[in-house]
DNA sequence: CGGCTTTTTGAACCCCATCAATATCCGTGG
DNA sequence: CCACGGATATTGATGGGGTTCAAAAAGCCG
C-alpha cells in the first residue's frame, strides 16, 4: 500500500526538473515570478517524493510539514468523523496545492491519498512563510490558489445542497473536463482516476445511484461511460443539466 | 446575536472603539499583535459602516474593496446560480472575517447580507496587503482565520454529503452553541438570527422538513424551539445525533 | 384590527438509500 | 495461458427520508 519507492526508479533528470521548466508553472505557485524569484523558490523545493495508489500524503491530525504541489497523478482529500464516516472534499490534479487545510492550526484536518502513482513537490512551511514575506507575487499567487480552493468548495456546497444526483454528476464532469483541458488533455474523453465508490461519496450519493445515473445518461446519449473511461457526447445537454434549468427552490 | 441593537445605541464613541479595546480582538485579526502593531492596524480600519437587515455588504461579481470583520450582528453569505438557485455557505458572527471569497481573483463569488442590524470594520485590501507584509503575526492570524473558514466549509460538506436532516441540524446547533459561548453568550439558550427559510437552505433541506425536525426534537425533549428562540435541553442526545452513532456508509 | 410574513402541520409522491444478486475487470498463482 | 478470487461496477426490487403541494396557525407591523 504505502509508497516504499524503489530508489532505482528515480533517475537524476527526474529529480532536477525545475519550476522554470515545469509545464504546470502557470497553474502553480511559480506563476508570475521573475527569474530570480523562481530560482529562490526552486531552491526550497523537495521534489523527490512519489506516492503509490492508496499512499497518504498526510493524515488528519498530523502536524503540517509542508505545502504540496502536485506534479503528476491525482489525489483525493477527505474528512473523517469519529465514527468512521468519510466525506471526500476534493479531487486534485497537477498544479494544484495540497495541505492548506492545515492553515488554521498547523495541523491537518483532512487526509490526502493518492488515487494513482503520483509525484508532488514539497515546500517546507517555514521556508514558505519566509519566501512569501519577501516575494509579494508568490504571496499573491498563494492567495489566488487558496481562493480557488474556497470557491471550489462553495461550488460543491451548492451542488450538495441544491442539486439532484444527475445535476451533481453533470456539474462534476463539466468541471473535470475544464480542468483537464487546462492541463492539455482532451476535455471530451478521459479516464477517471477515482473509483465509483469515491466519486459517489464526493457527490453525496450511494454507489448504486451513481451507477444508475451514468447508465441513464448513456441511454439518453449524453455520454458514454465504460467504467473509468468517459466520453462526453453532448455538452449542451450536460450543461443544461448542471444548471438545472427549471427549478425554483428559492 | 439576538441583541437587536436599538439604533440609538450607536453613539459616536461606539464608532471610535479601537481594536485595542474591542472585546473580540482575541477572535479577530488583532490577535497576537503588540501595541505598536495594533495601532498601525487600527489606523487603517474604517469603522463607521452599519448595515440593516437585508443590506448587502458585497455582492457576487463585485470587485473586492476591503476585508471585513464583523463587530456586531450577523451575516449570511450565499452562492447564486445563473438560474437563481441559492445556497447559503455560512452564517457569520462578531469577530469573524468576511470577504475572503474574493481571494482568487479580487472579485466576490458570494453575496453577504446582514441578518439583523450589524456593524463591521472594513480594511481596504491594498492597506491590508501592505500590513501583512510588515507584520508576520497579522499575516499568521489572517491565515488562521482563512483556515478556520476552510475547515468550517469542510464540516458543512460532511454534513450535506453524509448526514440525515436531524443530524445536520444537531451539528449546526452544537456548532452555533460553541460559537456563542466563545463570544460570552449562553450556549444553551439563544435566539437564531436567521429565519427558518435560511437555515433550511443552509442545511440543504426544505423549510417544511426543517420545521418537522424541530418539532420532533422538541417532542423528544432534546430542545425547546419557539420560533427563533432555542433552548437546548439535552446536549448528550444532540451530540449523539450529530455523530450519527451507528451508520457505516463507508 | 387587517394584511403580511413566518412557521407549522398534513397528505401524496419521488428521488435515492438499502438490500440483494449478477456481471465485469484485474491481479495472482497454478 | 488459463483458472480462481477479490475488488469494482451494474442492475433489480423495496422502502424511507425528504420534497412538494396545500392550508392552517401564529407572530409582526402599520
Amino acid at each position: 500500500m504505502s509508497g516504499a519507492p524503489d530508489p532505482t526508479v528515480f533517475k537524476l533528470h527526474d529529480l532536477k526538473v525545475s519550476c522554470k521548466s515545469c509545464s504546470l508553472s502557470r497553474l502553480c505557485l511559480p506563476h508570475g515570478l521573475n527569474e530570480k524569484e523562481l530560482a529562490m523558490l526552486d531552491g526550497m523545493i523537495e521534489r523527490k517524493t512519489k506516492y503509490d495508489r492508496g499512499a497518504a500524503l498526510y493524515r488528519s491530525g498530523e502536524p503540517m510539514r509542508a505545502l504540496f504541489a502536485i506534479r503528476s497523478g491525482s489525489f483525493k482529500t477527505f474528512m473523517t468523523t469519529p465514527d468512521g464516516a468519510e466525506q471526500i472534499t476534493g479531487f486534485h490534479f497537477p498544479g494544484e496545492l495540497l495541505g492548506i487545510d492545515a492553515l488554521a492550526d498547523e495541523h491537518h484536518h483532512c487526509t490526502a491519498v493518492a488515487l494513482e502513482t503520483s509525484t508532488v513537490c514539497a515546500l517546507p512551511t517555514q521556508d514558505f512563510e519566509h519566501l512569501c514575506a519577501t516575494m509579494p507575487q508568490l504571496h499573491r499567487q498563494f492567495r489566488h490558489l487558496i481562493g480557488q480552493e474556497i470557491n471550489h468548495e462553495h461550488e460543491l456546497l451548492l451542488s450538495l445542497g441544491q442539486m439532484r444526483g444527475d445535476e451533481r454528476l453533470a456539474t462534476f464532469l463539466l468541471n473535470l473536463s475544464e480542468r483537464l483541458r487546462a492541463r492539455g488533455f482532451s476535455h471530451s474523453e478521459f479516464n477517471l482516476s477515482m473509483p465509483r465508490h469515491d466519486l459517489a461519496n464526493y457527490l453525496g450519493l450511494a454507489v448504486e445511484t451513481l451507477s444508475r445515473i451514468f447508465s441513464r445518461l448513456q441511454d439518453e446519449g449524453v455520454l458514454k461511460a465504460n467504467r473509468r473511461n468517459i466520453r462526453i457526447l453532448d455538452f449542451d445537454r450536460l450543461r443544461s443539466l448542471a444548471h438545472h434549468p427549471a427549478r425554483a427552490r428559492a
